[in-house]
DNA sequence: AAGAAACTTGACCAAATGGTCAAATACCAC
DNA sequence: GTGGTATTTGACCATTTGGTCAAGTTTCTT
């Protein structure tokens, strides 16, 4: 049932599954979204469960009663999100076109960052804290997917579809391209002179993030010629600066 | 002197800058060391002055004498760190070969990744919390040293000597790309089922991103022919897997 | 309708936390 | 040496925090 901790669901239960009414999984819902909001932005050692409460405008004593300790919510709020972060993959496989499926993983990722970014923020917060919650998950859930989307690859570098310097690596790299939109978008904003990242934005970083990488991995992206350098031209801007 | 928060430098100081023997400069030193330790690995809400003193081998009261808060404290972390930040970034200059500039670049973000995780760590923590005391410096000083990194590049797209999809977002990518090897180490050493990163995963990653970056501003990576999808090869691993 | 089970919540508690202070000690210029 | 300044540190304090609980209210089940 929970794949993050043994203490994920706590306390009182005893397999309440959908027995009860509704009001137990309305409730659940409302304060995981609070807390994953709070834990992303204040870490784990920075939220309280006062906090939380405020947020989902419920007495704090209603998150013991639904989640027992702020660790067991914690862990509930990474299972939550764990769910959702293998999907993505899914665009890579062999049949496929590597330069569709590459890009379509890509923008997936971007998408991903832009829909929730406090999930987002809550993993990487949990990575640097050296994920005591996933360590397991890390060595081996993900790391059979990493293993298996490799091998992917690895069959498109082979029959010569593809030209990957270490497509482990590669992976890494296009989830650190993606997420730092999410992680890192107050960074960006500041730096681009927007107040928040908005479509326009994700555009830009999705193209770029896109071209880069397919042109990284010997492909080419669709509707971007590649000229050689040497001939004159000009920088190729999307959307917006 | 303090470009992070007017707390940054507190409570009792008169301009004692170097007028006191070094005691002060060593005992600060320390407690920084330590606290920059604590902060990366807790955050700043999870960190505690006891743990940080614990960790500098000093009462806590000590850190107050120096330090004033724990505000304070932390903002004089995040001002040590932000000197070496932009530095890297001289690599870029009009006069050189865009594929050596951007090559150095990159290899020098890895480096610091792998010398200085704990102060990137800080530094993505804050981002994440919405960065309350570094709001200024991303909005001026990075900024403008964005900008003038992206004149550069541009210069270099209009002489045909580099094709760029966005530069800014090249630069936003290649930070996510190179500091995702200190902010998510555990993730990456779990998936590559290593007990941490070392020199030979720190290599391959140098590799990875050079070749992807530069092979995606149309660039010919130094030693690595890329040969036209098509052709028979084999995936061009580096030093490991 | 009635009894049981599920849910709600204000009041409470012990521990931890950031911060203060004053007394004691080390250091330094003259 | 001696007086003054800088440093050290244990003891202390107010507040916050995670967590408990028991008395109440609501919601199902029969």
């Amino acid at each position: 049932m929970d794949s993050v901790s043994g203490a994920a669901v706590s306390g009182q239960d005893h397999d309440r599954e959908a027995v009860t009414g509704n009001i137990r999984q309305v409730n659940r819902e409302r304060i995981l979204q609070a807390a994953t909001t709070v834990f992303a932005d204040a870490g784990f050692g920075g939220a309280t469960m006062l906090g939380i409460a405020n947020a989902a405008g419920l007495p704090k004593a209603n998150l013991h009663y639904y989640f027992g300790t702020k660790q067991a919510l914690y862990a509930a709020v990474l299972d939550n999100i764990l769910t959702v972060w293998l999907d993505a993959a899914d665009a890579i496989v062999p049949e496929r076109d590597p330069a569709v499926a590459l890009a379509d993983y890509i923008r997936a990722k971007i998408e991903h960052s832009r829909r929730f970014p406090q999930a987002s923020k809550v993993f990487a917060s949990e990575m640097m804290r050296g994920a005591p919650l996933l360590k397991d998950f890390l060595a081996h859930r993900l790391r059979d997917r990493v293993d298996a989307k490799v091998a992917v690859i690895e069959g498109w570098a082979r029959q010569g579809r593809i030209v990957v310097p270490n497509p482990r690596h590669l992976l890494f790299q296009i989830w650190a391209m993606t997420q730092t939109y999410a992680d890192f978008a107050v960074q960006i904003a500041a730096v681009l002179g927007v107040e928040t990242l908005g479509p326009a934005e994700f555009a830009a970083a999705g193209d770029t993030a896109v071209t880069l990488i397919l042109r990284g991995c010997g492909l080419t992206p669709p509707g971007v010629p590649v000229p050689a350098p040497g001939s004159r031209q000009r920088v190729e801007t999307a959307t917006q600066n």
